[in-house]
DNA sequence: AACCTGCTACGACACCTGTAGTACTAATCG
DNA sequence: CGATTAGTACTACAGGTGTCGTAGCAGGTT
């Protein structure tokens, strides 16, 4: 599964949300994030159609694209990416930086650590 | 600060690591993990100088290099772009999918709880 | 039937990255 | 001093991405 970024990877939530979406239907969900010509979300599509990622059918005038990659495999992807590029595999090293950020609240901080005591017991099983 | 990707982060890695590193040092340094003609590590450092993350001096007949930028702020700067690209600031989930790994350990897992807790009793204080 | 309109197909172009060849220059070895 | 060597400068090129313009076709409108 190649590696999924920036334009690629707004289309693809389109995509997520909408399957079987037209050129203009992206266009449209896209317009809160970018204002893109047709022309260039339709070069997108195509280029997603070739990589796989994304596949279509005819409906009638028009084509309509739905995405064939699940998006858990596509963030995990991109994670692992970060994860062993930037941290080198050290996923402590990672998620130190992560909770460094002034914008993590009391509420998160909560819900990860129940996430790790759950992880914990499993490990312990 | 432009964001930083692939060779130039190994590249930059060096320089953090051996400031005022040569490019023939440079070259040396990445064989570890890729074997490059020196050339395409003089063209990458360059780039990097023109980028300003990378600064040089004489020194008879060659350069040495140093990195202007912190690792820090590189790599906060990383996680920020995937924390907001894929996970749109949603940080919970984010970690979510990091612990989700496999080859999360139990020690790991203990220390990542450890931080949340030190973390917590800062916010709580 | 002639036309307008919307949609796709194709091609183009700029910029970034990875990779390297060639050419020029300065230092070094006999 | 002449030849080899080390180092930089310049150039190039392919592949990916972001962004379109233009051309051509298929339907609906008059």
């Amino acid at each position: 599964m190649p590696k999924v970024t920036g334009l690629q990877l707004d289309i693809l939530r389109v995509l997520w949300a909408q399957p079987g979406a037209t050129v203009q239907e992206v266009k449209v969900a896209l317009r809160k994030r970018r204002t893109l010509a047709p022309t260039t979300v339709a070069t997108h599509l195509k280029r997603l159609v070739v990589k796989e990622l994304v596949g279509f059918e005819k409906d009638g005038r028009t084509y309509r694209y739905s995405a064939r990659v699940d998006e858990s495999d596509v963030v995990r992807e991109a994670v692992d990416e970060v994860a062993s590029e930037v941290f080198r595999g050290d996923l402590t090293a990672f998620a130190a930086e992560l909770l460094s950020r002034r914008d993590v609240d009391a509420d998160s901080l909560a819900e990860i650590r129940a996430l790790i005591e759950a992880k914990e017991r499993e490990l312990g099983r």
